[in-house]
DNA sequence: TGTATATAGTGCGATATCGCACTAGTGATG
DNA sequence: CATCACTAGTGCGATATCGCACTATATACA
């Protein structure tokens, strides 16, 4: 991602949103929104919103193979693939032979990775304190909309690729 | 985007959602699912998810600058100068000149782009439709509680932006 | 009205994303 | 234990994203 660019309507102009009042549309809307905000807010950490993102999954797994991962976030294994080789070169990933499968591999963040994502959360932190305060009482409640969306929407798309031959 | 991808994890392990738990991030999940999904159901249109949501701004402006279009969608103008450009070049969009401003213009749809913007409406209704129907009579509160956030996000960016200089 | 500063938009180059085609390893079936 | 369909992961090439530097126009202000 890593744009960072300058500012964005806060006030929305109403008529623009003719026709566009849907929760997907939202999703998309609020999702370019935040991923502008904290690119910025993170940029002096050297990561982006996406890798930002990709390193807390990975902080909080201790190991996962990439097609795990790219199962979680939704992205196709060659994203993934190539995140993880950049990753690498950062010096903030290892590889593991992973004893289960002999084609696949297990991606852990290094010490330097784990640093480098904490570096990034103490950026982050504060932006998310204010969302959160911002929200008010209403957090708990955006959370809980945000998850069942998100098993809504991910039900639909397991459902979409498996078995698509009949 | 248009990765259009195979397979999501429908049921979240829930392990992996420790230090994970908070807006930010769930919007940063749903949208990457969400992108995928209607990337995927649109794709036979030859708009990928990013573009359709573009387009439907477009339908629903008659007429909207690039840098208009930029704070929007909260990306950088670079981004949707090329953007522009490639819609242009399918004849998807036309540019006028913008009376208001000299160094400016204004972008539309061309009968064509309407048409496109048509038959990928007509391949993520279903989808619509049917997420809207698995949210039930939780559709409006979701929709509430991502307009909140994207006031709030959308605040905060400007806030950042603005006067960087004091 | 002349000069300074800010904004709209683009060209270009560096890097990122991701589809296709491929290799290597797995698991089921006889 | 041979075969075969299937899955994990990657190299490569086409295209997309976006920062930097730049031009053209607009606005402020002396």
């Amino acid at each position: 991602m890593a744009h960072a660019h300058n500012k964005a309507s806060g006030a929305r102009s109403a008529a623009i949103n003719e026709g566009l009042a849907n929760v997907l549309f939202d999703v998309w809307l609020v999702s370019r929104a935040t991923t502008a905000l904290i690119d910025t807010a993170v940029q002096a950490s050297g990561l982006d919103a996406d890798e930002f993102a990709i390193y807390s999954v990975l902080a909080s797994t201790d190991g996962i193979t990439p097609t795990e991962l790219a199962r979680w976030m939704a992205a196709p294994t060659t994203t993934v693939s190539s995140y993880v080789k950049r990753f690498e070169r950062r010096g903030h990933v290892r590889r593991t032979s992973n004893p289960a499968d002999g084609r696949s591999h297990v991606v852990t963040l290094t010490a330097a990775g784990r640093q480098a994502h904490a570096a990034a959360g103490e950026l982050f932190s504060p932006v998310l304190d204010e969302a959160t305060q911002l929200l008010g009482t209403d957090v708990d409640e955006t959370h809980v909309r945000l998850q069942a969306l998100h098993d809504i929407v991910a039900t639909m798309s397991t459902r979409d690729s498996d078995s698509s031959q009949g």
